[in-house]
DNA sequence: ATGGTCAACTTGTCCGATAAGCTGATGATA
DNA sequence: TATCATCAGCTTATCGGACAAGTTGACCAT
């Protein structure tokens, strides 16, 4: 995992001229492991569509744009600044989505899952103070609605979005001002959803997103002035 | 991968009793591989978040939710059943984004792009006798018109929409007479486009979108049938 | 100039051995 | 009897060396 971390990391700064991956070789003599390991290190990355490998033929790096950036553990490997613009491309869809599916939960929520938004709630105005827990609830609560689609492939995004937010999180840390707000969007999304009001947990559910839009924004300006300055 | 596909196959299949995977001599022993092979089977479907592995504590399956079917590799070695529900509930998402996407891609196409998408059209059109070149074809014209958003993640959904088509097609094949509706439909946006229009851009490609989805689940339908006959 | 052959490089697989982490059972102690 | 420390056994992590098999490019004969 270090080695694949280290590797992708050079693959991104842009080290390695176009395509041409280093061997298995170069990766045991490089980073002072067996071949084994280096073998395996490209089995990952092979996984996760970074590299392409096949026998007689050296490694080569395929195109970002087929890159897994949905991977936990792509995402870990990537600098912190383009964890941000991952997050903010993935903000920009969930802004397309979450409100339609909110309208359709609304349809088809059952007490049960009342039950839980409720629950998330509560313990979200109690975990103001701590961000960290306080964006686990948060994706359990966005978790939630989502579920109402059953649909896997959007569960898999939501759960990268759940890394995305605390790869980044690692770094920039939250303002606790938005916390609030971000729990007053939450209970209008959930009293639309409690009146069965498709309409209205659209509409809620929009603007919860777009208040954390312009938070996402405003971070990046944040840390792309911090880069300035550097 | 001939291994992880098969073991892949057998933890769809249910055959494997909550949560315990196969360890590596489980693996060796039962696929006749060497211990080497069984790891680099566990760090593949560990990569693909389908396995959590650890030093001294066995395999462990992990929730389906999570897994990455989004992957190309995932998507080839899950039963064709399983394919073509994820196509439908790819296109679910798709339906929501793109035609936000194609609004969007209205207010800032280049000429560049245009001409890309008249050729695409072109070309699809010559190809309606060889569905799997149309689909290509299809695709290509979808994923130009994403590119607009700039966005990373998009890119990589939609370039396992390609992969779940593909997958899909290989088993019940594309009505002759469905493409060429779905021409009508492109060129239809591609009009749109070419006059700078966002709100007829959105429009059309819902339309286009829908036909798909109805036809999607035409097939389902059939499959499932024949499943049922079987 | 063309085409076939072969050597060098690269990935695929195997075996055997050792290190290191975890789990559960076993036994000592209070 | 209850609690806790210890340890054996299982499991994963890594190493080295060896051979098989595919690809590439250079070299040579036609």
């Amino acid at each position: 995992m270090q080695v694949a971390a280290h590797l992708t990391r050079r693959i991104v700064s842009g080290d390695i001229e176009d395509g041409r991956a280093p061997s298995e070789l170069d990766i045991s003599q490089e980073f002072g492991v067996s071949r084994v390991v280096a073998r395996e290190t490209l089995k990952i990355l092979a996984s996760l569509d970074i590299v392409d490998v096949a026998q007689g033929r050296r490694v080569v790096v395929r195109p970002r744009a087929e890159w897994d950036y949905l991977s936990p553990l792509l995402i870990e490997w990537l600098p912190t600044e383009i964890v941000g613009e991952l997050l903010q491309e993935l903000d920009q869809l969930r802004v397309l989505l979450e409100p339609e599916l909110a309208a359709m939960a609304a349809a088809s929520v059952t007490d049960d899952t009342l039950d839980r938004l409720r629950d998330g709630i509560d313990r979200m105005s109690a975990l103001e103070a701590d961000p960290d827990a306080y964006l686990e609830v948060d994706h359990e609560f966005h978790m939630e609605i989502c579920r109402a689609a059953n649909n896997r492939i959007l569960d898999r995004i939501m759960y990268s979005a759940r890394w995305l937010g605390t790869a980044s999180r690692r770094i920039t840390n939250e303002a606790p001002a938005a916390l609030r707000s971000a729990t007053a969007d939450h209970t209008e999304i959930y009293e639309a959803l409690v009146a069965r009001d498709p309409a209205g947990a659209r509409a809620a559910m929009r603007k919860h997103l777009s208040n954390n839009s312009t938070l996402l924004a405003e971070k990046a300006q944040q840390t792309k002035r911090a880069a300035r300055r550097r």
